[in-house]
DNA sequence: CCAATTTGACCTAG
DNA sequence: CTAGGTCAAATTGG
């Protein structure tokens, strides 16, 4: 299930078009804690090395192999959980089938103040590498549709989805 | 110096 | 024991 698509054109000296599909959502318990899985899909014409950025602090703190799967799953913890006690976590593993995808799971809930809604496109060289943050929740992907407020936007090297949500029902 | 990442070791549920 | 999850020392980078 495609729920929610938008695309991003970089500055005009950088010819490369990014497309991220939020293809699927779920959430369900275990033992208490939250749990999200989300499906995230990337699309770089030129290529990207990371996944996009949630609009979170992430530390990762681990990468594993796993059994029949062609790439590592990272771990991540949110970075302030020392000192705000925040303890949500994440797994990033990148599809086998489809490398562009990403199958994220959330795991517990956020207690730290949201850092940025802001899409930051400095690190994004002429070539068209770099990393992209780009916030997004669950919450507000399916709300996201909309394109001409950040194509006008997209002269500047960052910019700000005025309408995007700064928080959730669940907190993420 | 401080904070984030890397990476093998360690832990543990099944 | 195995597979997956976490720790932590060493390394990296600002």
């Amino acid at each position: 299930m495609n729920i929610g698509t938008h695309e991003i054109l970089f500055p005009p000296m950088v010819h490369t078009n990014l497309r991220i599909n939020f293809t699927e959502r779920r959430k369900y318990n275990s033992g208490g804690v939250v749990r999200w899985k989300q499906q995230v899909k990337v699309n770089l014409e030129i290529g990207l090395e990371v996944p996009p950025n949630d609009g979170y602090m992430w530390r990762k703190y681990g990468q594993k192999e796993i059994l029949n799967a062609k790439y590592p799953r990272e771990y991540y913890r949110c970075t302030y959980r020392n000192t705000h006690g925040c303890c949500a976590t994440k797994q990033v593993q990148r599809s086998s089938q489809d490398p562009s995808t990403f199958d994220i799971t959330y795991l517990g809930k956020h207690t730290c103040p949201k850092i940025s809604k802001t899409n930051d496109m400095s690190s994004v060289t002429e070539s068209g590498y770099g990393l992209i943050n780009f916030s997004s929740t669950p919450e507000s992907a399916s709300n996201y549709s909309r394109t001409s407020d950040v194509s006008s936007a997209i002269t500047r090297n960052s910019f700000e989805l005025s309408n995007w949500p700064l928080t959730d029902s669940r907190g993420f």
